[in-house]
DNA sequence: GTGATCGGTTCATTATTTGAACCGTTGGTT
DNA sequence: AACCAACGGTTCAAATAATGAACCGATCAC
């Protein structure tokens, strides 16, 4: 890891809920010298990516930000592409909806959408990154993404979240068997306690798995009959943003996806 | 300059006309060194900077953006909050309206507005940097910014851009008291030929002027009628773009605003 | 006052970056 | 089919830049 993956690394102490972070507690959260952080973060002003703010000098997401989003988005245009089939799929299942893609190595939250049908639903502003092992989105990118990341990710110590996450490597590994067999993944209060979530993958042009397309919902409301319209409903907008995307869904899931499942398992 | 800043540098190269850059055109055009390159651009690719894709493993920029971009309108809501006042502004006028921030030493434009009022209208996807001495927001930013600000950049030596640009430091000291005293900027084809443009400051939560607003025209176009209406309805929208960031116009410059010109010149 | 913490700076030590040369591939030209 | 140039990527000694303990002045709570 060089100097630049540090500073890198330093964005990633923002969230929704720590927009304003001073100099110490950056060297305390990175675990990096103070003059270290300093030296960084005075860099990543020069550039736009913080800029300090108020009387404390404490620093904020700049806005080289938002010029970067927007250039991402005039060449790959993949939120705003995705975003109305989220909110579609939304409403038509009164549920929570998120999208996710793998960034580096790890799984983060790209754009969600919420229902008006329920008082309670499922909040996603908390979440950022989720965890590959007990989220439905990270067990379906798992399953169907390159074999090398399940292989990395399962070789590392794996976080217990709720009294129903799953911690055991190979008792995992066997779930991602499932979830290649079934076409879509399941996590039920594995990250938060009285969450169930399905998730469905996506795909990139080259037919890599690239990101995960979730329902989450109260256990409570999530009974047989939402289980069969969320699987069904799920499936389809899967398929519209990975084309939406200019991806490819592989054949073998598109085969599963579409009621025909393949005599052999073709993925080990 | 660290080795962080050369690798944020690279992101630089990013436009909406080369949004695919192959390593040795990294190279080249950053003059640094391939390996330099390829190991920074390999770091940033590991945090979703940017992603390689296709046969030709081509960089372009990465979800990551996107990312921080969300977090940053969540905390600092400046590019959505102006827009509406942009669009507003565009077709009030019936022309072209910028709108560009500082970004370290450059200044970078955030978002912009077209008018469908005339067929030839002044296009704004191809400006990404303006040139401090050749438009009317880099002359408004530099009248109204800090004074440090406007030393580094007339230190540097200034680039000819069409038959009109102004390169010399002084005379464009000259011009920036003309600033100063109206309370905005105007540049005739300075920038590019036959455009014709005025710019307001905007200012920050310690009332420093931390962007720009102009408005940008066929020269043709803009006669007296037109310039006066740019003038009042400019002002009013950099006045209300201030305060939807929680910003605060300084009392001279409000003075000015409000038709009240100071006896004296405050600013020297 | 007093002590703790803040953002920021210094400078000798140290670890990291650097870049010329090299590799295997690809794609066009002779 | 042989050739060549350009591509993305890798190597390793030499050079350079990153590092961190100690320090500074300011601020704040007590």
């Amino acid at each position: 890891m060089g100097t630049v993956s540090k500073a890198l690394g330093l964005l990633d102490q923002f969230s929704r809920q720590r927009a304003l972070i001073g100099l110490s507690d950056f060297a305390r959260a990175s675990g990096m010298n103070k003059a270290t952080c300093h030296r960084m973060l005075t860099e990543l002003a020069a550039h736009g990516f913080v800029e300090q703010v108020g009387a404390a000098r404490e620093y904020r997401l700049g806005p080289q930000a938002l010029r970067l989003a927007a250039l991402r988005e005039a060449a790959v245009p993949m939120r705003e592409a995705a975003q109305p089939v989220l909110r579609a799929l939304a409403q038509e299942l009164g549920e929570t909806v998120h999208l996710s893609v793998i960034v580096g190595e790890n799984l983060k939250m790209l754009a969600y959408a919420y229902s008006a049908t329920h008082a309670m639903t499922v909040m996603m502003e908390d979440a950022d990154t989720l965890p590959w092992h007990a989220t439905s989105s990270g067990l379906a990118v798992l399953a169907f993404g390159p074999q090398a990341l399940a292989r990395r990710v399962l070789a590392q110590p794996l976080l217990r979240l709720t009294a129903q996450t799953e911690t055991d490597p190979d008792a995992i590994r066997a779930r991602l068997a499932v979830v290649q067999a079934q076409g879509f993944a399941e996590s039920a209060s594995g990250f938060e306690e009285g969450v169930h979530s399905l998730a469905a993958p996506l795909f990139d042009a080259g037919a890599t798995c690239c990101g995960a397309l979730a329902l989450a919902a109260p256990a409570a409301r999530m009974g047989p009959e939402l289980r069969s319209r969320v699987q069904s409903s799920l499936i389809t907008a899967a398929q519209q943003i990975t084309t939406l995307w200019g991806g490819q869904v592989p054949p073998a899931i598109a085969d599963i996806w579409q009621g025909t499942p393949l005599p052999t398992q073709e993925r080990a």
